[in-house]
DNA sequence: CAATTTATGTCAGTCGATGACAGATGACAA
DNA sequence: TTGTCATCTGTCATCGACTGACATAAATTG
């Protein structure tokens, strides 16, 4: 790899850094990119040729982590139900998060204090996470058969979103503490859902039980 | 009324039909506020005095449906399970939208055009419904005896979150389609979940099941 | 009508974001 | 090493969202 790639990456990180630092010090409103473009000894003009705007530096971290789980849920093998499948994903991410490096992990630990004391970057968040819902249902479609405008891959996405987001909703930052919530949550989804909820209906059996008495 | 409150309500009933008009033909990026102002006639000063900020005044007609399903919700008798009661709160939301005048009916739909069409207003519809799912949760733990910070209520308001967010996802726009889409999806709800499963646990039954073989 | 309250307009200014242009710097070949 | 090229960066100008301060106009109240 050049050096001028290099050079690059250090900059992207060093923005990611700097800024996390000042939103969590004064505030994400009260932080302007000429700060944080000054802290790293930038233009703020290069600042957005790095990051398409303020909030995007701070949910950069948290699309990588959209893009990861997303990419651990087509690793995942055919043999498992769409809901399986992606809770194992869900997990690989935990164990990713975990087991990453001091710097790494410092950055994710902010990234996720000044989220969620910012309602702005809590719809930043949201609006992620939704975008991300659709590419997961293209995906359970294709492993229920079925097509991403039926009813029941958006079910199985939707009900697996809900778990993971109420994982994230308290302040729960610590990636092992997420983790054990996560495990308590599935728990519950489990006892609360029928088996075979998320695989595919057996044709001509369940469809017609509309006529009413 | 006085005349002051009802002026007050004219301005801003055309404050944001006018936004809708003009979010919908140029487009919400490409509409400034001081053309909204103009088409109202006030001054740009004055638009904000009505509203926070341009997202404010597409997603008001949102936040007032929020309010109301909370409404709804709490107006439900006791005697409804959790997510019963959520459901019929949003069969009582849709209903209203359908009894709703012309006048309405155009502004939701227009408002639903304009919202799907927008990114950052998707966002905002997120925030707007994360906002008063803390509000539900704290409704439904209330009926279940339980803490809101309890997994049981945060589960069944997730669920429930979940199934109306599928219902607005596509371009459902008309309120007798997605009250169609609603049913459907409540019904693959019903068929997925365990009989009870958004009802109170009995104490010292399902608690300790955590024994692996 | 007079006094008070409240809504509105004007002005100045901050901050986020973008386009245009020029200068600096790393990449690469001769 | 040197020269050329692509790319990165800084400076400048500008727009649009948004806010505070102050003066004016209007409605409410007595």
């Amino acid at each position: 790899m050049g050096l001028r790639e290099r050079k690059k990456q250090r900059t992207r990180d060093a923005l990611i850094d700097a800024a996390l630092d000042l939103f969590l010090t004064k505030g994400y409103e009260a932080t302007t990119v000429d700060q944080i473009a000054a802290e790293v000894e930038v233009s703020p003009r290069t600042f957005f040729r790095y990051f398409a705007s303020k909030e995007d530096v701070a949910l950069s971290l948290t699309a990588d982590e959209q893009r990861l789980l997303l990419a651990e849920l087509a690793a995942r093998p055919e043999s498992e139900s769409p809901f399986t499948a992606l809770c194992q994903a869900m997990r690989s991410l935990l164990r990713i998060l975990r087991e990453a490096d001091d710097a790494e992990a410092g950055r994710y630990l902010r990234c996720q204090k000044v989220v969620h004391s910012t309602p702005a970057l809590l719809a930043g968040t949201m609006r992620l996470i939704k975008e991300n819902e659709r590419r997961m249902v293209a995906e359970v479609a294709r492993r229920l058969g079925a097509e991403p405008c039926d009813l029941q891959p958006q079910f199985v996405v939707a009900v697996f979103v809900s778990v993971a987001l109420a994982c994230f909703d308290e302040r729960t930052q610590d990636p092992a503490v997420l983790a054990r919530r996560l495990e308590d949550l599935l728990a519950l989804a489990e006892r609360s859902l029928c088996p075979g909820w998320d695989q595919p209906v057996r044709s001509g059996a369940a469809e017609p039980v509309a006529a009413p008495g």
